[in-house]
This record gives structure tokens, C-alpha cells and sequence, in this order.
DNA sequence: ACCTGAACACCGTTCAAGT
DNA sequence: ACCTGAACACCGTTCAAGT
């Protein structure tokens, strides 16, 4: 019956105030995003955000960090993938990615903003190029084995993203519906590969 | 000297506030939009808005109306290029959307924001479709020439749009600062073109 | 170190009232 | 029809004070 032994409150507000908040950004978006909102949700003052995020903004930009580390994380695991072929891998990643920006629409939104906004914090572009870092990585293996064309693989995995992110934000509005993306990601995969001159199949 | 005799104030707020909204907007972001602050600025009273805007959401949705009415605009006449040939015009409305995308990233991304949004209002449904029929009848026509695979031609269209998209998130964030954007345009035309089975050049 | 409570300056929205 | 002024319920942020 002691009340349950919080010396003022749990100790990893931090975290439970990222989960809250990642909850609410994807019920109800950004916009309607509020610290105080969250603060009652964990039954903490308004005041005790403070602490873990200075601003609201840290509090995004913390949400934005998490999402490029996880986005990481899963392309990485899938681009890995030993014993598979070049374009193997280079489709599985493409189809993590687009599946993490499915499944977290919000959060993918939230990410690509923080990506647009100029005086990035130092975590922030960490985090951003972790989770970029595996396309070309695949791309430049792809090169070493003389499957494609030569050229810096930063430049070329641009290529790649710039049609990924495309189908993401068609897909994300539904306009896709016909053919699933399951489908059309491999085609964009080969689509780009063959505008990179791949040489051999 | 008299008080030049606007009864109460200019008459045309609505247009006003949208001419100051767009320019707050570029200049600060939509999140940091205030209603008060436009009034300010206009010195009317912070309530005098909601005659035009019942909402601030609606104020942002009528940002959004006339974004894809000039963007409509643009491509349009882009698009027409009497005497023009097919691929050429197709690269004219790609470029003129680019362009548009890079001269007004804020609202643009707005746009991109409103058309994202489900339970869209009827005046920016048609000012959406109106800006996004002039690839879909550039690429009917294309067909009807035989200089391109049959289908549907707003699927077609939508290949293009995808790639157009990622490239325009690509440069909004200045990644693409080597190869100029007037360079890299007419090769995305080329690429998708080639992927939708171009069978003349 | 972490949290509270009161205070401050801002919002969007509503509404009776003025012209 | 269009605008005002006061009021309401909400914000984010600051800060002295508590544990």
C-alpha cells in the first residue's frame, strides 16, 4: 500500500514521454502535438518536459533521431542479407524502406521535414546518415563487381531514393492502390538500375 | 485629409490575408502561421478573419487551393507548346513543375500536405485535378501517336509525377547542387520514358 | 537530478455589439 | 455584409521552490 516508491515520478519520463508522443503524432499529427497534452497523459506537471527537452522542437527533433535510427536499423538488416545476389539486396532494402514509411506515415513526414530544415543538430544528420549509408554501400559493391556504372555511389543511391521517395508519397495517398507496391518496388529497382546502365543481369 | 473612407476597413481582407499568409509562410514556416499576427500586420482586429476563414485550417486550405490553380497555371502553359513535339513538351510541363516546386518550396510542401489529408473539400479536389491533367493528356496524346505503351494515362502519369516528386525533395534540400536541376530534369523525362516502353524516339 | 505550481505572453475561436 | 472588443479555453516557456 506504500505509494508505489517514485521518489517524484518514474525516472525514464523521457522515454515514456517519446512513446506518448509518437502515439499521438501518428493518431492525430504534428500539428496537434502538445506538451501539456502529454504531461496529463502521464500524470506529470505541465512543467516536467522541461527537463528532457528544453523546447518542443527538441522534442521532434528527438522523435526524428528515433526514426532515422530505426529506419537504419531495418534497411541495414535487410541490405545485409548474405548470400544474395547484388539486386537482391538492393530490392529488399528498397522494400524496408518503403515499409517503414508505411507503416509510420506521420513519423516518415516528421523525419523528412527535420531533413529539410537548415542548422541540423549534430545527432540529428548522425542519425541521417547511419540510415542513408546502406545504398550506397550496396551500390558501391555492385560497381567493385563491374555491374554498374562508375561514379560516386552517394550521387547514384540519390537516384534511387529520389524514386523511392516518389512512390512513398503517391502510395501514401493511396493513388497505388491497383498495383501493390509489393510489385512495382522491384520494377523501380530495375528501372533505376537500368538508367544506371547495369551491364549485365 | 478625410479618413480614407473605407467604411470599416479595405474590403478585400480575404485577399489580403492570403497575399500576407503566403509571405508568412515562406518566410516562417507554416507551423509558426498565426491568425493575430496576419491581423496585426493588416491592423485589423484578430477576429476580423473569420468572416473570410471560418478557420485557420481553412485559411491554409485556400493557400492550398491557389497553389494547384497557379501551379495549374504554369504546367498548363507549359504543356501546350503548340508545334511542339511530344517528348519535348512533356519535358516542358516537367521542368515548369520543378520550377514551381523550387520557387515556392513552403507551399508547396503545404499543397503536398492538404492533398495528403483525407476528407478533402470539393474546391481543392478540382483545383488538384485541374494541375494534375496536363501530364495524363500529354501522354494520351503520346499514345494516340503510338510514340508509347498503352494504359491508362493517369498511371502513366503518376510514374512520372513519382520520380518528378523525388527529385523536387531531393533539391529542396540541395543535395543535387552538382548537376544542375535544368541538366537532370529532361534525363528523369528520358528515364521514365524508357521505362514506359518508348518504342520510338 | 528531477519534478511542481504559479505566472507570463501568446494562441484560435466564439459572440454580442457596433457600422 | 463586415468588423470590433471582450471573453474563454488552450498553448509553450520560465522560474522559484520543493524532494
Amino acid at each position: 500500500m506504500k505509494p508505489p516508491s517514485r521518489p517524484y515520478h518514474h525516472g525514464n519520463l523521457r522515454q515514456e514521454l517519446l512513446r506518448a508522443a509518437e502515439a499521438a503524432l501518428e493518431a492525430r499529427g504534428v500539428q496537434d502535438l502538445s506538451l501539456r497534452e502529454l504531461s496529463r497523459e502521464l500524470g506529470v506537471s505541465h512543467a516536467s518536459p522541461q527537463r528532457h527537452f528544453a523546447t518542443k522542437q527538441d522534442l521532434i527533433d528527438a522523435l526524428a533521431i528515433m526514426g532515422f535510427e530505426r529506419l537504419s536499423s531495418v534497411v541495414g538488416k535487410a541490405a545485409e542479407a548474405r548470400g544474395q545476389d547484388f539486386k537482391a539486396r538492393l530490392t529488399k532494402a528498397a522494400n524496408a524502406y518503403v515499409g517503414f514509411a508505411l507503416k509510420h506515415p506521420a513519423l516518415f513526414a516528421l523525419m523528412f521535414e527535420a531533413k529539410r530544415r537548415p542548422g541540423m543538430r549534430p545527432e540529428l544528420r548522425t542519425a541521417l546518415m547511419a540510415a542513408f549509408s546502406h545504398v550506397p554501400k550496396i551500390l558501391q559493391e555492385g560497381q567493385e563487381a563491374g555491374k554498374i556504372v562508375a561514379g560516386d555511389p552517394h550521387s547514384l543511391a540519390l537516384t534511387l531514393g529520389a524514386a523511392l521517395h516518389g512512390l512513398v508519397a503517391m502510395s501514401i495517398e493511396g493513388k497505388i492502390r491497383g498495383t501493390s507496391l509489393k510489385a512495382v518496388v522491384p520494377k523501380t529497382v530495375q528501372h533505376v538500375l537500368t538508367g544506371l546502365n547495369t551491364n549485365k543481369t
